[in-house]
This record gives structure tokens, C-alpha cells and sequence, in this order.
DNA sequence: GATGAATGAGCCTTCATTCAT
DNA sequence: CATGAATGAAGGCTCATTCAT
């Protein structure tokens, strides 16, 4: 309780910095792989100081219960990864069934292929175990990209290469296959020993999409 | 609060009621509630139990483990919502896609929108911890449930309603937003007190799925 | 409690007698076999129940606990055995070392070669759990087993046939190997995919055992 | 008794020591006597802990589950009494029945007389409730301890001074008076107040052991 | 008498958390 | 700062025993 240190309350501090100051990234990174193989309830402290070579006692140093940790990891992890979405939107000159096509490969690079992945599987399976953190996660991430995907696709009506439909669900209807996606795969990779095959899941998703909303 | 126990001889109230037929189903109700609330891992059974209104022991009577009990669970809430999808589909003399919009719309009538859809939410956030169990689910719902919708696609590309698309990965897109919404809906309840709009959701994804995968 | 019946306490039964009345018995055999296999602790009464084709509560109808039932398997079924082995010595006429062979193989033929080799092996076992039955045990079965020796091993002395040995010491030292046979042979018996020989045991046995006892 | 718990703040007192080093062995010897007492199935981890100063937790901060605490109780108690019999044997340059005596009596004093016995006495009875114990029982003790001896005869028979017997089942019958009385001498400990002549009877058997297999 | 459904106490094992070193 | 030995609370599962039928 007393000096714990969230990292999340420090500023975004260079790799490059002294060692000590580096531990608290190194056991959020640790982290951040054990809950996503685990899940919450079944990662062990003692793995993730394992994987962040420290001993579990220096764990609690940083972090003052396993639920902290677990918030910092997803606090830590998931914000640049939706900014560097909107940099991308804001930058963006083509068409707007070019850029919808861009946002769902470049989430699927970002996200989908890294263990950043992890975290919404983490968030819809922990949700009801951790609602502040819920909340945080909602605002930050989901509404920020469902608002991000939501200006694309009106651009896209304006313009007159989309049908006129409901903005914002269209939206989550172009993400929530991928969401699905991404969730799925973690989850059953075990049971799809051939794989999953993403290239064409992603090509038929976008080819479908784009037809389905394309002006006649 | 209203009967506490007090060491009364009046009433000898038998200890318990023998009602052997009745039990399994009154246990597999409360398991359902409780796995849906805490998950697989964190459900105990003693909680299990007193929700059903009986002890540990009489759950463990019926049920050789908490595995088992949840795969009783599974088998008696989703696999029959799976079996009536194929039941449909076989007696469905209509067109491809009123048959895919019925199924979407009956999949979520029976469990987006019922406690049942706790179990996918759940499987998706525990499957790496309980491998025995995923494979399970996996095969009894996951299989069943591609198999299922992709038969129909390849009805309409037969008949000429639908494009020469991977059925198979078709079939996945067209359950993929509804996946996703099962889990999201419950994930993010609490964020959005205005509720999710489903008809809006499901009119929107059918509209556009079916467009998209149209001939012409 | 209250209606409980010890066979133990009912006049020896002749087997024709009305099923009714030949329950305890069949409950006593069941349990014979299922305490030889398994031990004290590890015995279930459900498996007992099972094997004596009744049901659980019926064991409770004629015994009041799973130790009066232990108490009164061995109780009925070691008695018998010495006052056959009493019967055998005295009515023998040849020469002690005769006497003493003979002994040996038949004490192996009823008891070591029998469901019986159990009850030695049981007691050895539980004595510490027991003790109250553990004195029965002793003075019914081991005080007149060594007693019914030390004689023959006089006889034998007297005859000249025998050097003067301490007569309680080699009655004792003429069964040992037997005991821990019985006792050994069933602990071990998965251990010696191969069997044990006993016919080889028991033949050196005896031609070492008389070797060393013969006068000159 | 004398030190009851008071909540006073007096003596802040370490919740616990930190001893690495000693603990297992204490912990082992704990294990010898209540494995001694109660037998493997009925012993309680918590009664080790207990009796050894720790908590059940620490315990298994040592071994990895009960048997694996019983499997270092059988390394660290008669595992080395083998050993040491081995080593006698090996530098032993006196007569084949001078070693046999000699290893009689070692084996006597090393199990027979202290809290060793137990083990044996515990294997006997649970052998079969726990197959993974019995085998490595059998293979690091009974089958080592046969081989010894068995050689010990070899030896007697080659240089003359032993009978050509079959060498195993020699070997066995040496040790199997003394594998009885280690049991029963335990088991029946209450029931001969005047104790066991061990000395009267490990003579005899000596005597007339090596009487019986001596040539000529 | 018999049955077997139901009970509930008990034990092994795990692991987040603490704290002496 | 770090360590890792020690703690102790919990939970899954078993089974002797009870008792409504």
C-alpha cells in the first residue's frame, strides 16, 4: 500500500532509462503475456515474476494486488494502439472504402498478430470482475474506435460510395467480425490444428462488407 | 431473515426432500447462473449447490465433477439451440436468405438475448485453461454451429442468391457480429445505460450481410 | 444403535437358514474380501454394500459402523482356523518333525492360500486402531497358535528327535516365515509380475527350519 | 498452556523463522512419526505440519504432495539402513555366517528397535491403496535388501560353509523373522506387557538358521 | 425390513500475500 | 531495493452416516 508505484501514473518514461526505473515496464510486459495465456483467475504471480525475472516479492513492490497488475496492463497497453488508428484516419486522402479496407489489415497487424490482442479477449472476459477498469476500457478504447470507424464510414455516405445506413452500427459491423476474430483464435487455436486462415477471413470480410454497403 | 433457525422441536421439518428426478435439472439451472456470473474458474460449487437449494455433496451425486457439470450445462442449453437451427434449416423450404436471416435472428432470440449467452462469453475467456473443456464446446457448438450455417450458404450459391464465396468463411461472418455482440452486450452492459440496440444491430447486419454476398 | 445386531452374539448358523437371517453373514464375507483388498481406511462401505448385493443403509441395519463391521469380520472368521489347526495336532500320531511339516503346509493351504491370509495381514495393519480388538485377536489366535507349536517343538525335544531350543522362541521362528509370507505375497503381489514360488519358499522352509532344529 | 495467546503487542514476535536449510529434514522427521502412528492414508498433512512447526502450507514448499513426503520419509530412513548393509557386506572379510549374523543383527538394531519400523509395518498394510508407493518400495528396498542377502548366501555356498540351497528363497527366509517380528512386534506391543525377548529370538533364529543351511 | 438420496465434515492441494532477512 | 520462505484461507472432492420413502 504505502509506496507502491502504479506505472501508469508515471509519464511515459524512454526505454532507455536506468534499470530500476525499467522494472515496472518489464513486469507489466510480463503480465500482459501470462493473463493472456491464462486469463486472470488462472495466472500465477510467480509465473509472471518468472518471466519478468524478479521473484514475486518484487512484484508486489510495484504493484499492490494481482488486480492492480492486471489493470495496469491493459491500461498501459491498449491506448497507443487506438491513437495510432485515429493517426492514420486523420492522415488519410483516398477513398473512403479504401480506408475502411486500411483500418480492418492495419488492426489485424496491430492487434489481431501481436499480443496486444490480449487485451480485449482479457477485457470481455474479465469485464464483470473489474467494472471501473470496464468503464476506463469502454471510453478509452471501444468508443474511441467505434467513433473513429463511425466518421469513416459517414464520409463514406457523403461522398456517395456508401448506402445510407445507420452510422454507428455499421461501424461495429465492419470491427465486430474482427473482434470476434481475434477473441476465437486465441481461444480455439488448439482445437483448429490446420490454423485459422486469416487472409482469407480478412479478404472475404472486407469484400462482403464493401458490397453490402456499397451505393447500389 | 424471516425463518431463522432456532432450536425448535416443533417443527421436525425433514433435513432434506428426496427428489431424485427433479435434482439434475433444478442443479444444472443454478449452475447456469452461477458459471454465467463468475466464470468456470472462480464458480465454486458450493455456491452451485446452494442456489439449487441442496449441498455439495448432492451436486457431486449427479455430477462426477465440476467439468462434467458444466459440460452438462453446455449440452443442455446450447446444444439444443444448435440442434434446433438444424432441425429448421432441414424443414426450411424457403430461400437461402430468409433462411439465414431466420437463424440469425433465432440464434439470437434463444441466446443473445437469454442467460445462455453467458456460456460462448465464458468459453472465449476460459478456453486456455480448460483444454478438455474447449475441445468439448468446441465440437458440440463451434463445429456444429459452422457446419450448420454454412450448408445454407452453399444452398444459395447452388440456387443462384449468392456469389461464389469460401463457404466456410462466409458462414463464419455471418456469425461472427452476433458472437461478438453476445459477448460485448454482457461484457459492456454497464457502459451503456442506454442499452444496445439490437433490432437495429441484427436489421443492419442482415441487411448488409445479405447484400454483400448477393448475385449482382 | 438401537436395533444393531453383532452376528458375533448369534449362535453359530447353519447356512440353510432363511435368507433373512443369513444377511450378516453374506455382509461379513462381502467385507472379508473388500478389507483384504484394500485396506481399513480405504475400504467404501458402498463397495462392501455392492458385493453383499444390498444397498448401503442395510450394512448400517445389522452393524453400527464401519469398525463394528471390521471387528466382526475378523471376529467370525479366524476362530474357526486355529481350532482346526488344534484338531490336526492332536489327533496326530507320527513323528514331530513330521508334525511340524505338516503344520506348516496345512497352516499355508487353509489360511495362506485363502481369502483368511487376510485377516493376519488386517491385523497387523490396524492394530493400532483396534486395540480392544487387537487383544481378542491375540489371545484367540496368536497365543493359541504359539501355544499348539510350542507343543509340538516339546514333543519333539522330548522324543530326542529336536535340540533343546527355547521352545516358545522356536515355535515362534517355525511360523514367522509364514506370517510374513501371507502378509508379503498379498502386499507385493504387483510387484512380482513373475509370482512368488511357494512351493519352493515352503519346502526350504521347512528343510532349513528342521536342519537346524535336529538333534546333531 | 503456559504461553496462551494474548493479543498484547508486547513481544512483536516473527509470525515465522526463516530456515531454509533444517526444515526438511525436520519436516521429514515429523513425517516418520505420525506416518508411524497413524498409517499413510489416515495421516493428516496438517498433524506433519503441526508436529514439524510449520504451517500445511510449508510442507509443501518441500515435497510435492504427500507421497512424494513419504517417498523422502522411505529415502531418508531405511533407503540409507540398505545402504549401510551394502557397504558391510561389501568390506566384510570374515565368514559367510559371521555376515549373516552380523547384518541379522545390524538390521535389528538400525529398524527393529527404532521408529523405522514403522515403514515396513505401514508398507505391508496400505500396499495396495497406493500401487506408486509400492513399487518404489519394493525397488529401493525389498528388492536391494533381497539382493544383498542373496549374495551374502552366494558367497556361503561358494566357499563351502552353506549347503547348496535355492539362493533367493535363503535369502528371503533370513530376513523374514525379522520382517514378522518388526510388524508385530509393534502390533501386538499392548498385548505382551512383559515385551518381546528380542534378544532370545533373534539368537534362535540365528542359530538355527545357520544351523539348518550349514553343510553337513 | 430395505432402499438410496442427501448430508456435512474433512483433507489434500493451491496460491495471493506478507515479511524476516 | 530484492528476495523467497512462510503463511493461511479457500475450494474441489470423498465418503461414512442418516433418514425420508
Amino acid at each position: 500500500m504505502s509506496h507502491a508505484v502504479t506505472p501508469s501514473k508515471r509519464q511515459p518514461k524512454p526505454r532507455w532509462k536506468r534499470r530500476k526505473d525499467a522494472r515496472p515496464g518489464e513486469i507489466v510486459a510480463a503480465a500482459l503475456e501470462v493473463f493472456g495465456e491464462r486469463g486472470f483467475a488462472a495466472t500465477k504471480l510467480a509465473d509472471v515474476a518468472r518471466r519478468a525475472g524478479v521473484t514475486k516479492g518484487t512484484v508486489y513492490l510495484y504493484f499492490d494486488s494481482k488486480e492492480a497488475l492486471f489493470k495496469a496492463v491493459v491500461r498501459e497497453t491498449i491506448v497507443p494502439v487506438i491513437a495510432q488508428g485515429e493517426a492514420l484516419a486523420q492522415s488519410f486522402t483516398g477513398s473512403a472504402r479504401e480506408l475502411v479496407e486500411q483500418l480492418v489489415r492495419e488492426y489485424w497487424r496491430l492487434v489481431g498478430e501481436t499480443a496486444v490482442a490480449d487485451i480485449p479477449k482479457l477485457m470481455m472476459a474479465e469485464a464483470a470482475t473489474f467494472p471501473e477498469l470496464t468503464r476506463f476500457y469502454y471510453e478509452e478504447v471501444v468508443t474511441r474506435g467505434h467513433r473513429l470507424m463511425a466518421g469513416v464510414i459517414e464520409r463514406g455516405i457523403k461522398s456517395g460510395e456508401f448506402r445510407p445506413v445507420d452510422v454507428k452500427v455499421a461501424a461495429k459491423l465492419a470491427m465486430s467480425p474482427l473482434m470476434h476474430a481475434v477473441v476465437a483464435k486465441r481461444a480455439f487455436a488448439s482445437c483448429m490444428p490446420e490454423g485459422f486462415d486469416v487472409k482469407k477471413y480478412l479478404d472475404t470480410h472486407i469484400d462482403l462488407y464493401l458490397h453490402g454497403i456499397a451505393k447500389q
